[in-house]
DNA sequence: GCCAACGTTGGC
DNA sequence: GCCAACGTTGGC
């Protein structure tokens, strides 16, 4: 889950109300998808920290409730207002998440990069724009180690 | 249904 | 700040 530093940081994130927050403004069908259909409550996600000086996964998150209509869609005043979002068939939708832990240091896209294993990642691959990726088991475990190193 | 124009994302 | 990638919009 990406989010940038400037905006909403894993810090803002921990100093929340039981460090949970929902994420909301998924206007994209596919992130739309990802959180709607494969988002299960104690799945855990990445908090990646992007459009920064120092791109990179800065900690683990978990989600707390399951999809649930993005009621940011339906107020006209809220920036994130979508007209074709109609209360009764909601076209987007948001989960709570809650901080796991920060990472014990950041593990930066450059790094990540370097790594063979990694090359399938949907974050790595060119002309990624989408604010919500899978990740799969194989390549979760093997970023989790490569935090000791 | 095609596709040019346009806006946004995000790494660098 | 630049610009490639790419999703969306809207005229036809």
């Amino acid at each position: 889950m990406k989010s940038e530093p400037d905006v909403f940081s894993i810090d803002d994130l921990a100093k929340n109300k039981r460090k949970t927050d929902h994420w909301d403004g998924i206007r994209n069908y596919e992130a739309r998808n990802f959180i709607r259909d494969e988002m299960l409550k104690c799945d855990l996600a990445f908090f990646h920290h992007s459009n920064c000086k120092d791109p990179g996964i800065v900690g683990i998150v978990e989600i707390v409730r399951e999809a649930y209509p993005d009621i940011t869609a339906f107020d006209p005043t809220h920036k994130y207002y979508d007209p074709k979002s109609d209360p009764k068939h909601p076209r987007w939708f948001m989960v709570d998440i809650r901080l796991t832990r920060k990472l014990k240091r950041k593990i930066s896209l450059r790094e990540l990069k370097k790594h063979k294993a990694l090359r399938d990642m949907r974050l790595l691959k060119r002309g990624n724009r989408l604010s919500i990726l899978p990740v799969t088991a194989k390549q979760w475990n093997y970023i989790i180690k490569l935090e000791d190193n």
